[in-house]
DNA sequence: TGTAGGATTACCT
DNA sequence: GGTAATCCTACAG
C-alpha cells in the first residue's frame, strides 16, 4: 500500500511559472518539503508541507471536477496557480493548487503540513490542538491554521496572500511515499496521495466509511 | 422543492 | 474503537 515514489528528474522550482502546469500527479510530490506562506490581516503563518492528495479532474472520479463544471468547482476549470477553497461536513474548510496541465482541472489537495512560522498565531487559530503537531494535521486543520475560507477562493499562487517557497531544502526524494487517497469514496485505489515518510504531522490513513442511513423519524 | 451525502474533526467510551 | 456536529452541494422529481 505504500511505495516510494520515483523521484521527478529534473524538477521544476515552485518560482518557476510552470511549476503548476503540469498533471497533478506530477507536481503533488515536489510539492513535498516546500514552504506555503499566507499573509492575513491577522498576521503571517507558514507550513513545510508533509502530505498532499492529487485529483486530475474530469477523467478521475474521486474529483470534485469529475461531473464537469458548476459554481463551486469553476476554479478548478481555470488556469493552474489558483487555490480552491471548498467547504466540507458542514463546517470545513480545505485548499487545493490548481495545477496543469492547461485547463484539465487537475488540482493538489493539501493535507498537512508543519508550521514552521507564526506558531503564535496559529495556536490561536487552532485552540484545539493539543500539540504543535497537531495545528495543521490534516487538511481543514491545515486551512484553519493558515487562516483560509472561503474568500480565498480563487486566489492567485504566488500573490498576495500566498507564496510557495522552496523549501531548505526541498523533500529529498527518498523520503516521498506514495499510497492510496484517504476518505475518499471513488477511485480509492489510485496512488495519488504523496507523503514524506518520518513526518508526525501527517495524518492518518483513513479508508472512506459511508454514512449510516438516516433512521426515519430519529434525529436528524 | 426535497433530500442524501460529503477530499473532516473533536470528543466520547 | 465509534459517532455527532453542521450546512452546502448536487441531483432527482
Amino acid at each position: 500500500m505504500t511505495q516510494p515514489h520515483p523521484a521527478t528528474q529534473d524538477p521544476l522550482g515552485p518560482a518557476d511559472p510552470r511549476f503548476l502546469d503540469r498533471p497533478s500527479p506530477t507536481v503533488a510530490p515536489d510539492l513535498l518539503g516546500r514552504i506555503l506562506v499566507s499573509e492575513r490581516p491577522d498576521g503571517r503563518v507558514a507550513v513545510r508541507i508533509t502530505e498532499v492528495e492529487a485529483y486530475t479532474g474530469l477523467e478521475d472520479p474521486a474529483s470534485h471536477a469529475y461531473r464537469g463544471r458548476t459554481a463551486r468547482n469553476a476554479v478548478m476549470f481555470g488556469p493552474p496557480g489558483f487555490v480552491y477553497v471548498y467547504f466540507t461536513y458542514g463546517m470545513h474548510y480545505c485548499m487545493n493548487l490548481v495545477t496543469g496541465p492547461g485547463d484539465t482541472a487537475g488540482a493538489v489537495l493539501l493535507r498537512a503540513g508543519e508550521v514552521v512560522e507564526g506558531l503564535e498565531l496559529a495556536r490561536y487559530r487552532r485552540p484545539s490542538a493539543r500539540s504543535d503537531t497537531e495545528l495543521a494535521q490534516g487538511p481543514a486543520r491545515l486551512t484553519q491554521a493558515l487562516g483560509v475560507g472561503r474568500e480565498q477562493n480563487g486566489e492567485p499562487v504566488p500573490g498576495p496572500v500566498f507564496q510557495l517557497l522552496p523549501g531548505a531544502p526541498a523533500a529529498a526524494p527518498e523520503l516521498i511515499r506514495q499510497g492510496p487517497r484517504t476518505g475518499v469514496a471513488q477511485g480509492a485505489d489510485t496512488p495519488y496521495r504523496f507523503w514524506l515518510d518520518g513526518e508526525p504531522t501527517v495524518s492518518p490513513y483513513r479508508r472512506h466509511v459511508p454514512r449510516r442511513a438516516r433512521t426515519s423519524g430519529g434525529k436528524g
